[in-house]
DNA sequence: TTGGAATGTCAACAACGCTGACGTATTGTG
DNA sequence: CACAATACGTCAGCGTTGTTGACATTCCAA
């Protein structure tokens, strides 16, 4: 199993071995650790979590999107979604605000206070990206989001493309 | 900020823009929930979650580890990681030995049982990594794997690669 | 007016992290 | 041998984040 030889040659498929499989799956693993690592670390200190910096980030990314949308694309019940954004708006982080056309709704806007804890958690994380990628160079990055964007769910796929629209490119 | 027209030519360094790390973040969400959805559901119906499957890989991966290297693997502590393997043991999927040498230790190992499982999980998972990389392409592999090495930690990645060594290559 | 959609809330529970403290073998060292 | 250190297990308590289920409110729309 791993003494095998070599298949024919030409277009190989050695990439398609268990082994190299496997060490895909470790690789997101310990990568995953260090991707959450540093706003972990932020946010340890304010008794808050991974959940409220993915709030966060999600709504600083689409302002005003209502409840509805982002347990959605959170994928999580809203009685989960409801504990963070009670904390949140608490917190003096976000603001909910009654929806003028369906006022069932309500929309959801970072505070000042929000945005720079928002700009915080997103330096953070994004410096150790940009690290890995200055490191990894432009085709290793390429390369690098077409395998994610391969092992997203359909539903995933059509959000993660949803919010790549909105923001540029 | 989205406007900016285009800096140098020759060696561009687009693919360091905010906008691009961002899209970095959000794949590895998105995608991260795409990875671990397979085990998590085949998991949920014997009352183990998440942190059973990855007490499952590695034991599988290197058995015979000791409860301390299993610790220093996944980043928990021995408190946590009893629960899990308590549970593991009681379901007859893992076995503790004493150790030989040092009688303090206790070397992990999987039972025929375990072992199934392990099996049932990584075949999942390994299937959703394949299509993934069969979309992408050998050499958007090489930068997948690439990035990721590259966003660890020191200290996962001296891990990781010790694991990488021992199953070949 | 009535049905259904959107939201909020209470209660209970589970998984999985954490700290702190203590106990028990076992091993290595002075 | 005495003692410190190591490896492991366990109890107790706590926090975050997810789940169901049930129920109330508010409001749009047919």
């Amino acid at each position: 199993m791993a003494e095998a030889p070599a298949p024919q040659g030409g277009s190989s498929l050695l990439f398609l071995t268990d082994e190299q499989l496997r060490k895909g799956i470790e690789a997101m693993f310990f990568a995953y650790r260090g991707f959450t690592a540093d706003p972990d670390r932020i946010l340890a200190g304010r008794e808050m979590g991974r959940a409220h910096h993915r709030a966060i980030h999600f709504i600083h990314r689409s302002p005003g999107t209502t409840v509805s949308n982002l347990m959605a694309l959170l994928g999580v019940t809203k009685q989960s979604l409801n504990r963070v954004l009670r904390a949140l708006i608490a917190a003096g982080l976000v603001e909910a605000r009654v929806g003028r056309r369906d006022r069932r709704e309500r929309h959801l806007h970072l505070t000042a206070e929000g945005a720079a804890l928002e700009r915080e958690l997103s330096d953070a994380q994004r410096e150790r990206m940009r690290a890995a990628y200055r490191t990894a160079g432009p085709v290793a990055v390429a390369g690098f989001r077409q395998v994610l964007e391969a092992m997203m769910d359909e539903e995933s796929r059509r959000q993660y493309e949803a919010l790549a629209g909105k923001g540029g490119q």
